[in-house]
DNA sequence: GCCTTGAAGTTACCG
DNA sequence: ACCGGTAACTTCAAGGCG
């Protein structure tokens, strides 16, 4: 065995344990000759900072806390370190302990002590102190001095090493070769939502890295086996990655359910641990990264109900119409059937198919922005924006000696926000929308708005020495720079630096792909922070920052028209940092310039339409792109409430709008489709209106449609969690539009569907919606025969 | 008791 | 558990009418 040595690995998980009175950090990482290892670290201590009141010395209050632990369980150090608490120099007592089960209780003795002013950075996990302090990057590559250590059996590595010195991060831009495990569990249902304790698992579907696909199945109702199976093979094959989709809220926790009824041990981690219940509602498996693709998806606002099918055919891995599909409530009778049990075979394993293409799709992004925040890949997903741009923030205070503030609740403050422009309505031809580019940040960056930069307005001097927000007053020191300026500067540049180096590459080049992800996940991040300076649960928060931000966002936007307006460009709509101008190339280049000039802030051409079409309504227009596609935006043709046959019609009439002119011909096309429903030649399928339940039938104040198709599904013994969608349908009869609505799961008959429901306020509304400005009534649409109207008269074509 | 009206509740969008 | 601005729908209660 070598004595030391240094080893490269790429971070892919961390954990800890107090083994002897000993907190241990573990990291476990892929090693650049493809080894699987874990990095042990014996020599890192929690510790938390206590910050004296402003007339109280440090050293004073040093002594105290020494007299205060007197006689109880000592902590391993305490001394005075300087840092800086907004901006501002400061002494405060470092509180080392022994192990982190004590940073609380001493957070507490401390917290009340005469002198404290508060407690800081006692609540940070010890783990995520060890990556902050040492700025190590998950999913990224390290160095380190190490010394091996003799192989515990119950960790599934290749080699367990003691880390002699913190590991380093380095710049290495090759993906460790990982070994990733898709699967997907399908269960017995007969009576709707399978519950565990009663239902049997009867399918594991796998997919690995190396392309093998494999079908785990009960034996007929009994799953025990099929578990056993199922940890063999995770052990077996020992992933890196496990990803699934909807995992975290199904899949791990059926199976630890099912498991502890059948007593398998599911250990599936490296150390040999089942999956438990971490941050964030995640279910963490030591030694690998567990990832719910479903977080993901979350972000692809172009799809209205996410399911595993219909984001696999967004993103292009498996087309909805060339697979097989079973409706989940009907997966139990596939069971059932002999002969159709491989129906059910070849749907299981175009599932797992999905969920590894749509991995494939998206954990290049996870791992750039699991690398940029600091966050690990199993957590980033799952975290929310505010907790991802917080754990940035946190590693850049942490590399700025600036203290963490500490969370706390506060009462909910509005603050004005952006301004929309009254769009001029009707169609528009040759239209440029021009876009500030990175808006919010600039201006935060630009007027130094932070919350250590903020002066209340009783301690503004020399006004030149601030800059003042309009119409809020609020004013923030010139200088130095401030806490949300450093960061964003960082993160800006940062971006430029990328996509200059993709230039030098390939842009089918794996070296592009992962820039390019990488500029993404900084985007985001840099997009994320004005929000999250508004957002009371912020550890950075603070009301003037982002409502400052908003008033000159204001300002420029205001400033930007009146400029537009003075060189001659004609403005039809705007909202927040856009504007929509006639395109004179000419005056709009000089119109660009100009902006520069002015605000030093970019603006810059993102489209130009052929032909863009306004109703009076902000927030809601169509165009004509010059490729002949057509752009929605915020109509119902988007929405994700309005029936499929509403959103295809008015997309139709949309499209024969802007590319024919010929309101009469979508007048014609109106009325078949309209005929097609009265004669029952309409796909159920999209007559089902999606709608989310937001919170707790309890707390619906009124007797909402889908709330009441909802409780109709869960009578049935369907499952229903707050924040999934549901299905329903309009039925014929009497009463109330909620007492029509029922699940479309329980429809049977197609003769139930009140089709001039659909007609009235589904079809014409979303037609009319484009078809009143071309003088069409319902009447019209209704009626058979054509009659004059205002737009003929225009003389329209 | 019936109908109209407007506020309130609700969702999902835009940037 | 990022923000505010916005449209549009349905429900519900108040007010007017008779």
């Amino acid at each position: 065995m070598p004595s030391t040595g240094t080893v490269r690995f790429w971070l892919l998980d961390a954990s800890y344990e107090v083994v002897g009175k000993i907190p241990e950090i573990r990291l476990w990482g892929v090693t650049d000759d493809d080894l699987r290892i874990v990095v042990i670290d014996r020599s890192f201590r929690p510790y938390f900072y206590v910050l004296p009141q402003d007339d109280v010395s440090p050293q004073e209050l040093l002594k105290r806390l020494n007299a205060e632990i007197h006689g109880k369980r000592p902590v391993l150090n305490m001394e005075i370190v300087e840092k800086k608490y907004f901006g501002k120099p400061v002494k405060v007592i470092k509180v080392t302990c022994l192990i982190p089960a004590d940073v609380p209780k001493y957070r507490e003795l401390f917290r009340t002590l005469k002198g404290v002013e508060d407690v800081l950075e006692a609540d940070v996990r010890f783990y995520m102190r060890y990556i902050i302090d040492h700025q190590l990057r998950p999913c990224g590559w390290h160095e380190v001095k190490v010394r091996p250590l003799p192989k515990n059996k119950n960790w599934h590595v290749d080699a367990v090493y003691e880390a002699l010195e913190p590991p380093k991060p380095i710049e290495y831009d090759r993906l460790p070769r990982l070994r990733i495990l898709a699967f997907d569990i399908e269960c017995y249902n007969p009576k709707g939502t399978p519950k565990p304790e009663r239902d049997p698992v009867i399918i594991i579907s796998l997919m690995t890295s190396e392309g093998e696909k494999k079908l785990l199945t009960a034996n007929d109702y009994n799953d025990i086996l099929l578990l056993r199976e199922f940890v063999d093979f995770v052990k077996s094959y020992d992933p890196d990655v496990i990803i699934g989709y909807n995992s975290n809220r199904f899949d791990w926790p059926y199976l630890i359910e099912r498991s502890k009824k059948l007593g398998v041990r599911l250990a599936v981690s490296r150390a040999n641990s089942s999956p438990a219940p971490s941050v964030y509602g995640h279910y963490s498996i030591v030694g690998r990264a567990n990832v719910d693709l479903y977080d993901f998806a979350e972000d692809m606002y172009e799809i209205k109900v996410k399911t595993l099918e219909n984001v696999a055919d967004y993103l292009g891995v498996m087309p909805k119409d060339k697979r097989v599909l079973i409706d989940g409530i009907e997966i139990y009778k596939y069971w059932d059937d002999p002969n159709l049990r491989k129906t059910l075979f070849e749907y299981a394993l175009q599932d797992v198919m999905s969920t590894y293409g749509i991995g494939e799709k998206v954990l290049p992004f996870a791992m750039q922005l699991a690398s940029l925040v600091g966050l690990t890949l199993d957590q980033v997903g799952a975290a929310s924006v505010g907790f991802r741009v917080e754990w940035y923030l946190m590693r850049e205070a942490y590399l700025q000696g600036e203290l963490v503030p500490n969370r706390i609740e506060r009462p909910y403050a509005p603050y004005k926000g952006a301004i929309v422009l009254e769009p001029k309505k009707g169609v528009h031809e040759n239209i440029a929308v021009l876009d500030f580019s990175s808006m919010y940040p600039n201006i935060m960056i630009s007027k130094n708005i932070s919350p250590d930069t903020y002066v209340p307005p009783e301690e503004v001097d020399d006004p030149s020495k601030y800059n003042i927000a309009p119409e809020v007053g609020h004013a923030f020191r010139k200088e130095p720079p401030g806490f949300y300026k450093r960061v964003l500067s960082k993160l800006l540049n940062f971006r430029r630096q990328i996509k200059e180096e993709m230039k030098r590459y390939d842009p089918q080049s794996v070296e592009y792909r992962i820039l390019d992800e990488r500029q993404r996940a900084v985007k985001v991040i840099a997009n994320a922070c004005y929000g999250y300076a508004g957002w009371v649960g912020a550890r950075w928060y603070k009301r003037e920052v982002a409502e400052a931000t908003t008033a000159w966002g204001r300002e420029t936007i205001k400033e930007t028209i009146k400029l537009a307006k003075v060189l001659g460009l004609k403005v039809i709509y705007g909202d927040t940092d856009s504007i929509f101008v006639e395109y004179d190339k000419e005056k709009v280049e000089k119109f660009i310039e100009a902006v520069k000039e002015r605000f030093n802030l970019e603006i810059k051409p993102d489209k130009v339409y052929v032909r863009v079409f306004f109703t009076e309504a902000k927030k809601r227009y169509c165009g004509l792109l010059p490729d002949g596609r057509i752009d929605v935006v915020g109509l119902e043709a988007v929405r994700g409430d309005w029936a499929e046959i509403a959103k295809e019609v008015q997309e139709r009439v949309l499209e024969i709008i802007l590319k024919e002119g010929s309101p009469w011909k979508a007048v014609e096309y109106v009325r078949s489709i309209v005929d097609a429903l009265r004669a029952g030649k309409v796909p159920i399928s999209k007559l089902i209106i999606w709608k989310s339940i937001t919170k707790g039938f309890e707390e619906y104040e009124v007797r909402a449609a889908h709330v009441v198709a909802a409780k109709r599904l869960v009578k049935a013994g369907y499952k229903l969690e707050i924040g999934e969608k549901i299905g329903y349908l309009i039925i014929k009869g009497p009463g109330k539009l909620a007492d029509k609505a029922w699940p479309y799961v329980l429809v049977k008959d197609p003769e139930q569907i009140d089709y001039e429901y659909y007609i009235e306020r589904q079809v014409l509304p979303a037609a009319l919606r484009v078809l009143r400005y071309f003088g069409i009534s319902d009447n019209i649409l209704l009626s058979g025969h054509k009659q004059a109207t205002l737009f003929d008269f225009l003389g329209g074509a």
